[in-house]
DNA sequence: AAAAATACGCAAATCATTTGCGAGTACACT
DNA sequence: AGTGTACTCGCAAATGATTTGCGTATTTTT
């Protein structure tokens, strides 16, 4: 099935994807459609094998679904590179507003946006 | 002109608002154009006078820009409402980041998902 | 008031993503 | 093997928020 070569497109890359991406790398290997690679990852996603997060450009972005992979991207405005970052235990707060509020977190993303350092060097 | 029209039924927000809960808003006093709130919506972002955030819904929300105003939001993935909160402190983290990646971090957004209080009572 | 600049409406375009449909493929049970 | 049922896919068209081209109106500047 296409579905696992998708998914091992997912599982072997170190960052998040668009779809578009996962589409161009696997079109190297298997004859796949764009809207197939939607599909199956609507499937993964649905499955909790993988996870899908909107980023502000409005594109979405798929990584393997892992308690241990940072949802938290330090986005540069002028390369618009994404960067991830850990340094953020989010927990605390969640755990501070579910005693608070009662609202029963599930999960949450995070975007930091500014310039990166490569970018403010190049600036000067 | 019409941008204030727009400007003001951001102002008066508790809570931040779809470009088209302002066309909404606006069109009960004046006749007004969907794409002219849009227009409109773009000139204020970039006067930085009001903030766009993007959310997972892929709907932008708009509100005014403001120092004070939390970028925070718990969202119900039952009812869809959204609530913020401003109990995160992020600037802490933004300023460990700035510190030990050289990103310097100009905005952030957050969304927590899961289930609000009310849902909560209302599955039983 | 004429010229230059800006605001606006309307319809069409955009772009990531979804969906309807029809054909191909796999698995199960007899 | 044969038939039935359920997925899996490709393709083309639809979707929905947002943008844009263009012509007209309205405001601002001189």
């Amino acid at each position: 099935m296409k579905k696992d070569f998708i998914f091992d497109v997912i599982k072997n890359s170190p960052n998040s994807l668009t779809a578009e991406e996962i589409y161009n790398d696997v079109s190297q290997n298997i004859d796949v459609n764009l809207s197939t690679v939607y599909r199956t990852l609507n499937n993964l996603v649905d499955k909790n094998l993988v996870t899908k997060v909107v980023r502000q450009d409005k594109i979405a972005y798929y990584e393997l679904a892992n308690e241990e992979n940072p949802k938290h991207y330090l986005i540069c405005d002028k390369c618009s590179g994404a960067f991830s970052t850990e340094m953020c235990n989010l927990d605390k707060i969640a755990r501070k507003i579910k005693r608070e509020t009662g609202f029963n977190i599930t999960s949450h993303t995070l975007e930091f946006h500014g310039i990166c350092p490569e970018c403010i060097k190049n600036a000067k």
